[in-house]
DNA sequence: TTGTAGGCGTTATCAA
DNA sequence: TTGATAACGCCTACAA
């Protein structure tokens, strides 16, 4: 039952604990032989170090966290290896902790900082609107991933890397306009969302208004309460909604990829076909995007870069290399076969 | 710099350490206005309580720990919700850990076991052929999920939820061939896959074996081992080469959906048509089978009852309300847009 | 090269 | 209801 620790091992060996501390801490000031004797029994005894002894004693972990926030979020997973990888490369270590939905990552952060002795965090998604107080505590670097600092205060105590969600959904929508649609429906976040979501339909209304096009609240559709935002059932809803009511409307720009997929199956459920009855365009640029069928028209986030950049940021803040920085990154509009000009 | 420990909250409040201990834990042996009036003082001063330390001294968490292996698959994704509401249904917290592709699931469960004082695991995915001496050094109840367990010795010191892939395997092929195909390809796994990838190749064999065909080795293709197995892509390149080669088939299983995906849009960009010109069938279930277009064919493993089983397993485990058990769920084969009858 | 001892921040067990 | 105090398992000066 009681598992066996340093003490026991150091009584089995007959040395003191100091060398077996030693020993499992790759040492220099240990006799060699010693050190396999020890290692021997540690391997016979299974042994295994206690992280918590570890990590209340040690004061530097060399470890970074990443918090996400969203795990459900298929774009999210696709930078975690690109994290790692840039990590381990820095000779660090890192672990992950999902956030959930209403919790607060900031607070989650600190707590995690204090367990493990952490040398910095990313936190990818999340609320962009963080009490600066909140933010002062954080005591080692940090730096926000695919969310834009806002508040003035909060910039100078944080890094972030993004995209402009506004100025890249206008950039869609604007395409889908030019393309010669003249009735764009839009499949929006929840209508008291304050992240992306209202910043990407932002960008679609600005769009509609710079191409002389009203804004219809017809063709709005926001994700009710009892629904995961962004995802593929929200989308296949939110279309069928619209197919169901008749709406009339030759484009659906959805604000995630996942969304977009959702819609195009409702469509075809539909009896009608995308892109020839309706184009769908989504965002993200998730891998799916170019596998589905039809693929699909999207921005995409660039999100190798992006998190490389996170990286980077955090190291700089870690050796003191430079101060804050907010590194806004630039979308790119990826023509698939999801949508289709309007001669 | 040096963060607030439960001393200084002490001594702010001009009471014992034990005092405030008792405060942050809820005990109930504590003058009410003595624990507002520190609990006010937590809140002031910003005191977060250390975890590591917490954990050292604690005998008992009441936490779950949940290790996932592939984190990539979206099958896995699915079911971390249901566990979740499972668990704290239970009044348990927790965690998940993620493990790595060549990261021992065991191994990790023992250090976890130490370090946070762990009431339970679950291992989700993962080898299933784990050293007997290696599962006994796990010391509270554990079960596998996804993954039955082979060795009778494993058998007897841990419980696990799975399906019979092998059966699995040969309900789909066994399908495809009553469909009239007389050629079926497959995309399986790594040649040296010893788990789930060698069962359903094996109910493939004996599916095709009982119906009279012959198993054509030209027909086979294995996962590379630069690519990551299960994944799109390997569907995707898995497909192309057939194509290339103008290999002979009507029929492609996929042995997961999301290699379904890759090898669907292989064929579209072939400029052939599933189902018209190939069948293509897929294994799991995921969400996006039944959004994509065509919408695929697949085995369904049951991920909610699976999920919902193993926790009871857990939790049956840890009262002692029962031994050890292994049980098999029944897939479900469905049919959709992606495969067709030859006539 | 090795051993001794103190302390990391908590909780738990006693007394008071 | 509270306060000392001893662990928890490990690391790290410092001493030997």
């Amino acid at each position: 039952m009681e598992s066996v620790t340093i003490k026991d091992v150091a009584r089995l060996c007959g040395v003191a604990v100091s060398t077996v501390s030693r020993a499992i801490n790759n040492h220099p000031d240990i006799n060699k032989e010693t050190r396999e004797m020890i290692m021997k029994v540690i391997e016979e005894h299974n042994y295994i170090p206690n992280n918590s002894a570890r990590n209340l004693k040690r004061t530097d972990s060399k470890t970074i966290a990443l918090l996400m926030k969203g795990i459900s979020n298929p774009f999210f997973h696709e930078m975690v290896e690109t994290f790692e990888q840039a990590i381990k490369q820095m000779r660090h270590s890192f672990i992950i902790q999902r956030v959930e939905e209403n919790e607060d990552e900031i607070l989650l952060a600190l707590e995690l900082e204090k367990e493990k002795k952490l040398r910095g965090v990313i936190i990818l998604g999340g609320f962009n609107e963080h009490g600066e107080e909140q933010l002062l505590q954080i005591k080692i670097p940090y730096v926000f991933c695919t969310t834009g600092i806002v508040g003035e205060l909060g910039r100078q105590v944080c890094s972030s890397v993004s995209i402009d969600d506004l100025q890249e959904s206008y950039k869609l929508t604007d395409y889908l306009c030019k393309a010669g649609h003249k009735k764009i429906a839009i499949l929006a976040a929840r209508k008291d969302d304050i992240s992306i979501g209202r910043q990407r339909l932002r960008g679609y209304r600005r769009a509609l208004a710079d191409n002389g096009l009203i804004y219809d609240e017809e063709l709005v559709v926001f994700a009710p309460q009892d629904i995961v935002p962004f995802s593929m059932e929200n989308g296949y809803n939110g279309a069928k909604k619209l197919l169901d009511e008749k709406k009339e409307f030759t484009a659906l720009y959805a604000i995630s990829d996942n969304m977009a997929f959702g819609a195009c199956r409702a469509i075809v459920d539909a009896g009608k076909r995308v892109p020839e009855d309706y184009s769908v365009a989504g965002f993200d640029g998730i891998d799916m995007g170019a596998y589905y069928c039809p693929s699909l028209t999207t921005i995409r986030q660039p999100r190798d870069e992006m998190a490389l950049e996170a990286v980077k940021l955090l190291f700089d803040l870690i050796y003191k290399r430079s101060g804050h920085e907010h590194k806004v990154f630039e979308g790119k509009l990826i023509l698939r076969e999801s949508t289709r000009e309007l001669s």
